[in-house]
DNA sequence: TTGAAAGCGCTAACAT
DNA sequence: ATGTTAGCGCTTTCAA
């Protein structure tokens, strides 16, 4: 026979937490007829259920979630993951994707669905599978597909309960659910060109596949222009602020031969015209500058950001959508979100 | 008898999840030996360990943690709350916040422990109880302690083992964790002394514990400098960013008699600069600015600021071990964590 | 060294 | 309308 050990033995802080045999003795029924009066099953005569009703709430009885699902086979979790960069030790802070983060806890709260929140090294993506392996998670969200589509692609092969937050890429297995990252690179580019630029620079990693996209939209725009594409105004700096700033400091330092830039993120922005100042050159006068995101600071930077707004309170709501009709047994879809341009005065509505 | 539906059957998509019983067919063992291989008991031959271990691994297997956690009566699971203002369906999308729930998420995978994240309201702080109750999670991390002091007490009353990232207040019952906010308050005031102004307005709801106790470090070096206390300067504006923004305007297009700010989060001293250029008035010649939190975007702000930093990557850990040492039924004391006043262009380092 | 069996807290089919 | 009972997947005592 076994006696398990009592949680909190040691400091006797604790007393044993209630369950249902507990509720059941002081009502003077048995434990289905409390489990079928929590669940406000018809069964139970209305009379018992409100008194087992009202015992159980006086003695801040709560279910045991653990045994329930075992039983029921089933759960209500659901594991959101966030990747980070484990060679430069840096933590994703990038305030975009936590506002994703927050927009998906909601989604799932509104559904009645628990949100359990980890990191994965961005070079193994496919560690994120043993949330659900292990049981702990009914599926995954992840925040990005970075490096590893391919990884991304295997997980999907695996049936894994999968939806990731990112882009459309060619020979995409899993589902995915972003912004339209093309036309958030046009719609930024034809802005600048709109107010005359011509020497556009592109801030942002295009090794990863949404500013990939992104980069294509731009190199869209410059086209149906006639503007030449010109590789050396291309600058692939990471997302995390403490490399990106370097980098664009040394660009900045090293050339004038550019009038306008479109970042890849609201803070690539930022950085962007803090090096740009450091080389004394002025926002917008001298160069324009368009971030990407949208995120709640834009508006309150100096200049306030002109970027492209993410759809970020509705992402949550797809993204949960999607992972709950992969559940159901639906096709994994991908979905692309309509985004736009937000004016403001990094590069503002009228030329000049 | 019962037959619980299996969970995927609906799409197909997936197959059952394996299970220990069917490693122990395949490997022609009992299912106690596979768990006691699999917990790397002394108990079974080295032999049939690596061979059961090697079968798990490459079919995939991970075990249900949900059983394991019955069986065991035990739960490697903190929920973390991040509290949000209802009323004004406001989400708290400040970076600081986030930052703590990364630093968090971290220090809870370092002890093996998992987050669950949600949000509750703010006024309803105890709420947050339900996730211990229903034994989902062996503990509670709050982030911030809004107006709510009280409930915390209730909370602590009722045993619940629950850290609180705020400041220390009288009559406290329940743990907290937080920066010394007393002294950030001092600091940030005393160097707008130094630097010779003399009409320091203070932004911040008093109403919160963390804010109050800024104040009190506010006043204390006004009253150190011979200065008086001016309470027409005290702007209690709240940290949502929507808010705020129009409180500060409004503040800085009525009135001129101050030239120094002292702000109660970063992202209050960005709205203050901005709303002091609204109203024509240079950051720091006519008015400097010092914000609070130091988030990672205050170094590239315009102009930088100069921030009182709190120790985010730290706050994870203490919070973290606070709680589990409450669970191992030590008393449950306050903590304060030093903090320091970073100088950079807002309200720089050299007078004038 | 291994297997059989009991039981963690809960639900539901089956009895009454 | 309510009680009895089996069993969800796992760990561990007990027996061999």
């Amino acid at each position: 026979m076994v006696k398990p050990k009592q949680q909190n033995e040691a400091g006797g802080a604790e007393q044993r937490r209630l369950q249902m045999v507990d509720i059941a003795r002081l009502a003077g029924v048995s434990v289905s007829t409390v489990s079928r009066a929590l669940n406000g099953s018809e069964l139970v005569n209305a009379e018992t259920r409100q008194r087992v009703a009202e015992l159980a709430r006086s003695l801040n009885y709560s279910i045991n979630f653990g045994a329930r699902n075992l039983r029921l086979q089933e759960n209500k979790t659901v594991a959101v993951v966030v990747p980070y960069d484990a060679k430069s030790r840096q933590h994703i802070s990038d305030p975009f994707f936590l506002s994703i983060v927050g927009s998906i806890a909601d989604a799932l709260t509104d559904r009645g669905y628990d949100m359990l929140l980890s990191r994965v090294d961005a070079e193994h993506l496919d560690l994120a599978s043993h949330w659900f392996d292990s049981g702990k998670a009914i599926g995954l969200v992840l925040i990005g597909q970075w490096r590893h589509h391919d990884q991304l692609n295997e997980m999907a092969a695996r049936k894994l309960p999968l939806v990731v937050w990112g882009g459309e890429m060619p020979q995409q297995l899993y589902c995915s659910v972003g912004g339209d990252n093309v036309l958030g690179g046009t719609l930024a580019t034809r802005h600048l060109l709109q107010l005359g630029r011509r020497r556009i620079a592109f801030v942002g990693d295009a090794q990863l596949p949404e500013v990939w996209l992104r980069r294509q939209g731009y190199c869209q725009a410059l086209r149906e222009a006639g503007v030449d594409i010109d590789p050396s105004l291309e600058l692939p700096a990471p997302f995390e602020p403490g490399v990106a700033s370097g980098v664009l400091r040394d660009f900045c330092a090293a050339r004038r031969d550019f009038d306008a830039v479109v970042c890849c993120s609201d803070v690539l922005a930022l950085l962007t015209i803090q090096a740009l100042r450091a080389a004394g050159r002025r926002v917008p006068d001298d160069v324009a500058v368009i971030g990407y995101d949208d995120m709640p600071l834009a508006a309150y930077c100096d200049p306030p950001l002109t970027t492209v707004h993410q759809p970020v309170a509705e992402a949550g709501a797809e993204l949960v959508e999607a992972l709950l009709g992969q559940l159901r047994g639906e096709r994994a879809g991908l979905r692309t979100m309509p985004v736009y341009l937000k004016l403001r005065a990094s590069a503002p509505a009228a030329p000049g």
